[in-house]
DNA sequence: TTGTAAGCGTTATCAG
DNA sequence: CTGATAACGCTTACAA
């Protein structure tokens, strides 16, 4: 194993000069600079870990705490995880996994191990007992998803409400006055914050443009199109030609199917906008206008917000929304008739 | 932050014997040592990470590689993973998630700094790349799947060879002499060893045994059941009752839905097996026999070899295939007619 | 611009 | 069975 010691002694200078040309803590001087940081690749050096945290004060890892329940949608997740260990690498982050069932658990130890600088937060539900922890922990704490009691947190996520007031009001604007929501499982809305918030934003703006609003949650098991589909058929029958989606893929699919089969075209004889699909819409039979969910943009902002922590002094826990964004696909038309 | 020094105070011992009171790796007399460890829990003591690991060189965490290729399967990534974790857990180690592009460069990096105790490959290719670099850390590495080179490498892997002859002996003691198996996507076959290993494992057995096999993959989207279906429908003009399934779940309810169409009752009419399954086969509408995956084995056994390689000294890289268990649920009978 | 040296909180070796 | 104490490898005042 390569110490500093031995780097300093390669490039002939003691082993602050060393550490203070690799972290740019200090000003260096050019020459002794590169020859340090010649040492220091020839010989393969790495600073030890432990060192560094026992030193330092400063592990350069992030928790993650992830509870995976036996409803979580497994790519979506997957997509959030990659997105916050990518994000957490390109700052010199690496993530720790806390999957415990008991999260706190998980949470309580790092803090007080002093194991990590920062604990991220994924798949946040409503009453999520992680809030407390993170409140009484002095570890800073970031939450992708928002908790009913946000007193005090720091949280990060897209702006569910108003993606459901824009997916309302491009269908209103197109001259639709009756609209279906097919959502996510009944379940989802009792476990997650974020089906209700969008929900209550195409609720409220529906109220606002006078548009009429029919709400249906769709099967528990992607298995189970069939519900989907007779759902989408009454909804044709009784004349309505706009749909919001905010569901998996399976339930997009089989809405297509229903509209095919009847021969309607998509964004000609009938409307449909994706609201935060966590799938690429563009793989479906027919483009799709889209509000995307971009789990990249939540976490490199919570990443962003968590190294701000802990390099500023006071930086003050909000709320941070991100604005919803709207990608066009000529899926939306007037009605017809 | 509570220190060992403090635990030590309190119980009116010196911190040497609050470390090995907690740590258990030298006898303390009973009442002392428990007059620790209510110190310890009522200053809700817990040892500083960084200064373990520079003392006592062991960090406590293994790493996870985990390349997320496009093609990955999210839910049966995620169960491998989420075995990994609890396994480690439950023998005192937290998991650190690499999930670079270049797995390598992680590799490297967590084994020079001696961030982990050792390393754990998932998800592993043919020619997987991070074979080298096993071979050229210090950290035990245990892969999770095994590479076409595995020389002086520790692996840990269901026999998917075996499973395949198990599919094949079950199908033709019950005397089917045509056999289709429905294999995992195109690329899967390039990309992964596993559904090499079953394929030829079917292959081998079926031709040991006189039985006529078809092998046909499947689509690349989960969306596009059109093809798995005229493949299944093919294959029962032809005649072909007895079917081996290693496939995602919907290829599974794309056969059953074909069979059900057909009229043809499983475990009556036609036999099916679903091989090397990563979801729960008992949500399918029809009872079908199983080999299961069991992600939680290999990643308990790959925790248990790494756990094995840090506390004895000589335990001598070699494969570990898991023999695989059949599930009857009754969808195997004798051909009719 | 560079060097010296005092910790950081454990573990583990030596004594007792 | 228990106590001192020397590492462990690095960061960061404090000096020069």
């Amino acid at each position: 194993m390569t110490t500093i010691h031995e780097v300093a002694q390669a490039a002939g200078v003691s082993i602050s000069t060393v550490s203070y040309a690799l972290s740019g803590k200090r000003p260096v001087s050019d020459k002794t600079r590169t020859r340090i940081e010649d040492a220091a690749r020839v010989l393969g050096y790495e600073p030890d870990a432990g060192a560094r945290m026992l030193a330092g004060r400063r592990t350069h890892i992030f928790a993650l705490t992830e509870p995976l329940r036996a409803d979580t949608h497994a790519p979506t997740h997957m997509a959030f995880v990659l997105a916050t260990a990518v994000a957490a690498r390109r700052r010199g982050y690496d993530i720790l996994l806390l999957t415990d069932e008991q999260a706190s658990e998980g949470m309580n130890r790092v803090a007080a191990s002093n194991l990590v600088d920062a604990i991220l937060v994924l798949d946040v539900a409503p009453d999520d007992e992680r809030a407390a922890i993170a409140r009484s922990v002095r570890t800073p704490t970031i939450f992708i998803g928002i908790p009913d009691d946000q007193e005090g947190l720091t949280c990060v996520d897209l702006d569910f409400g108003a993606a459901g007031h824009l997916a309302v009001d491009r269908l209103a604007d197109a001259g639709h006055t009756r609209v279906t929501l097919l959502g996510q499982t009944e379940v989802a809305y009792r476990r997650s914050n974020f089906p209700r918030r969008l929900l209550h934003g195409v609720q409220d703006r529906a109220l606002e443009r006078g548009v009429a609003l029919d709400w249906i949650t769709t099967g528990a098991s992607a298995t189970d199109a069939a519900s989907v589909r007779s759902a989408a058929e009454a909804a044709i029958e009784r004349g309505i030609r706009a749909f919001i989606v905010h569901a998996v893929d399976d339930v997009h699919v089989a809405l297509l199917t229903v509209l095919e089969e009847r021969g309607l075209r998509v964004g000609d004889d009938v409307s449909v906008i994706s609201a935060a699909a966590s799938f690429d819409t563009a793989t479906l039979s027919v483009p799709i206008d889209t509000i995307p969910l971009v789990p990249q943009q939540s976490c490199e902002l919570a990443v962003d917000l968590a190294v701000r922590r802990l390099e500023e002094a006071n930086v003050q826990a909000r709320v941070h929304l991100i604005p919803p964004e709207y990608r066009s696909a000529g899926s939306v038309a007037a009605p017809q008739g």
